[in-house]
DNA sequence: AAGCGTCTCAACCGCTGAACC
DNA sequence: CGGTTCAGCGGTTGAGACGCT
């Protein structure tokens, strides 16, 4: 069913709706002391609680949730209302499985800002944060299990180049048993184990990790405005501000992402777009 | 077919910050 | 300036769907 006829659905089923409400909080006000507060009702959404607040939100738009209840008699709490119209109700919403772009996007938005769920939503239109954080955390927690690592390259390689880039003065980072080499040659760095000095200068300040995310994460998403940028936690648990926003500080701890070790894991296919291994992803 | 475990996602809860009085 | 209300955000929960044995 598309977003209009099932507008049109639900405008028809408002005004019936309206109807049975009406009714069914008249016999409930019936007979009871006029201080008696009424019940909100909770739990999933009828079709016709939907087709009343759909009709209130034309008729009065979005806002001021705590009178639609007033309003319409819906029996419903105003942040009731808020979350079902953002989730469920409002037009122009996508609806059904991630594409593997909104995937790429997800994971890369999820590295500049953390559990920004709504920061996200906002890069990915007809997504809600909602939405974002079911799909994150559904696939966070599977990766998890599987002992994969939470980004796809183009998210990963330059996150662990920061890091390791950043913070080798605070603490050198671990050398794996396998002796990993980040290799960004598409960027023009290459970086080896040990985390010395030069390492550091690579990136001297907080342009050039900008612009090493741009060189190396695809254009394919440009964003509608600048992310705000990470906050990348040391290995002392320090949190370091890259561009010192107080308003936006994003909690990224990096420290559990694995050097990559070969793009074997990484192959995309149609399947499974961040690993080669099937329902996985 | 039944039982069980896992997954998904809608909805709720608690908290925070802004606006207003 | 403190209290209250409201909107919004992120974390968590629980019911139903699904898959496996």
């Amino acid at each position: 069913m598309d977003a209009t006829s099932l507008e049109e659905e639900q405008v028809a089923a408002a005004a019936a709706a309206a109807d049975n409400l009406d009714e069914e909080v008249e016999q409930g006000e019936e007979g009871e002391e006029e201080a008696t507060p009424v019940v909100l009702k909770k739990g999933p959404w009828t079709t016709a609680e939907d087709a009343l607040l759909v009709n209130h939100v034309r008729q009065h738009g979005e806002g001021n949730w705590n009178a639609v209840q007033r309003i319409t008699g819906l029996l419903r709490c105003g942040k009731s209302c808020r979350l079902r119209w953002t989730n469920h109700l409002r037009p122009n919403l996508k609806k059904g499985a991630f594409s593997p772009d909104e995937e790429l996007l997800v994971a890369q938005l999820h590295a500049q800002l953390g559990n920004k769920w709504a920061r996200m939503a906002t890069h990915l239109p007809g997504r809600t944060d909602n939405e974002i954080k079911n799909y994150w955390n559904t696939r966070a927690k599977r990766r998890q299990r599987a002992g994969l690592p939470m980004y796809p390259p183009e998210v990963q390689l330059p996150l662990a180049i920061t890091k390791r880039c950043r913070y080798a003065d605070f603490s050198p980072p671990q050398q794996s048993a396998g002796g990993n080499v980040l290799d960004a040659t598409d960027a023009g760095f290459k970086l080896h184990p040990g985390g010395n000095k030069s390492e550091g200068e690579l990136l001297k300040d907080d342009d050039d990790i900008g612009t090493l995310f741009d060189m190396i994460i695809p254009k394919a998403f440009p964003m509608t405005e600048p992310a705000p940028p990470a906050m990348v936690t040391n290995h002392s648990g320090n949190s370091i501000s890259q561009h010192g926003s107080d308003d936006h500080n994003v909690n990224l701890n990096v420290d559990h992402l694995p050097v990559i070790s070969s793009e074997q894991d990484w192959v995309l296919d149609g399947a499974c777009q961040w690993n080669n291994m099937s329902g996985i992803c």
